[in-house]
DNA sequence: AGAGCAATTCAACGAGCGTAGAATTCAACG
DNA sequence: CGTTGAATTCTACGCTCGTTGAATTGCTCT
């Protein structure tokens, strides 16, 4: 009885060969925290997904926080994207074109749209989330677009870069969230040549009205 | 034994006078579909700030998703309030300038605001609601807005009326939801002045970019 | 006064969740 | 070959959830 046929049923234990399954922990929780959120993404569901066993996932990363924490450290673009974007403009764009232009390029990446999808959704659920993705607007955002917007009057930068962030999240939002048409479908070019004067408008125009 | 002081505790049975439970029941639902989506939201939490038992949430309402239903059904704004929001514009403002401030006063009523912070949230988190979503943008505020955006060219109207739903969307995000400064604490004047023109542009402008 | 119905709560069910600890298997190193 | 430690699964606890059925109380009508 004891020795008895585990040929067939060894399930448990340590497997052959380097199996690369943190890895395919993370990635899956990137999916499933993009796809339903910090609330709705369950554990069970991540673990499902990676083909493994749901205490795995706590014996790599500890509690659910500390995975939410792991799984988005990669992706966080950080602010020099944006600033490598803001200043090497090409030839015949203007600011808010090239704006757009890298700004849809950036989000087609597969990671960079799956954290930005689980902050945007996170953040409408949980409180906690919603400040961490107000912060990362205002620090990575705003910091180096209101360094780019000098309209002359210098109070009126922060104003005038979260107008700018208004719009690009509303753009990401139609586009890559609730997806209707036909902004979904929607070449970049056609995207930067319709948005991109807006944004030269909010950053460096006139945003007061017909009469001063 | 069968009969003791029930004096004190009598707490079950039903309550004298008319008691508004119900219509308790729905405002209460509102308030927390609003601040955590379909899936956060849950019936016990509903029937506590409701001051009632769950119970009797399913007793009114059959499951979940009927309460959902029932508690959208009220603030679901019709397409002639955006339709008349777009005919009757006041002399000197421009229609973008228009549109704005009446989203804005319209995004002031509470139950108005709760039922567009629901629906976003939800729509972020469940598809059902997403596709919801998705079908009230197209057909009560794409197509008004579609009529009113004449161009020239008839076939480019979707385009342009996904544009503004674009920069509106970022709009209400940034202003009552994820709540970024100074978005926040800018007046309707400003907001009109600043955002009005782009629907305009959007509306009736040149979206093609410099070279035809 | 009594019957019937509406309003309300209580108690409990089954499911799914996050988490914890023990048990098992394999690789690597002595 | 024996020991040690990492990888993996199993089992289980306690919690909250949506939902259900029975019990209790009061209003209303005859």
């Amino acid at each position: 009885m004891t020795w008895a046929g585990q040929r067939t049923s060894a399930r448990t234990g340590r497997r052959a060969g380097e199996s690369g399954t943190r890895e395919a922990i993370l990635s899956a929780s990137r999916a499933q925290f993009a796809e339903h959120g910090y609330d709705g993404a369950t554990i069970r569901a991540i673990a499902r997904a990676a083909g493994v066993d749901p205490a795995l996932v706590h014996h790599y990363f500890g509690d659910k926080e500390s995975l939410f924490a792991a799984a988005m450290k990669l992706p966080v673009i950080p602010s020099e994207v944006i600033t490598a974007a803001l200043t090497q403009g090409d030839p015949g764009d203007s600011l808010g074109t090239h704006m757009v232009r890298t700004a849809l390029s950036v989000w087609e990446r597969a990671d960079v749209r799956d954290a930005f999808q689980t902050m945007l959704r996170s953040a409408l659920t949980s409180d906690h989330a919603a400040a961490t993705l107000r912060q990362f607007i205002t620090e990575a955002i705003l910091r180096p677009l209101a360094a780019a917007a000098d309209g002359g009057e210098a109070e009126r930068t922060p104003f005038r870069a979260s107008l700018v962030a208004t719009q690009m999240l509303g753009l990401a939002l139609g586009r890559y969230v609730l997806r209707f048409q036909p902004v979904v479908t929607a070449s970049a070019d056609e995207l930067a040549a319709a948005v991109g004067p807006t944004l030269d408008r909010y950053l460096t125009g006139d945003i007061d009205g017909p009469k001063p």
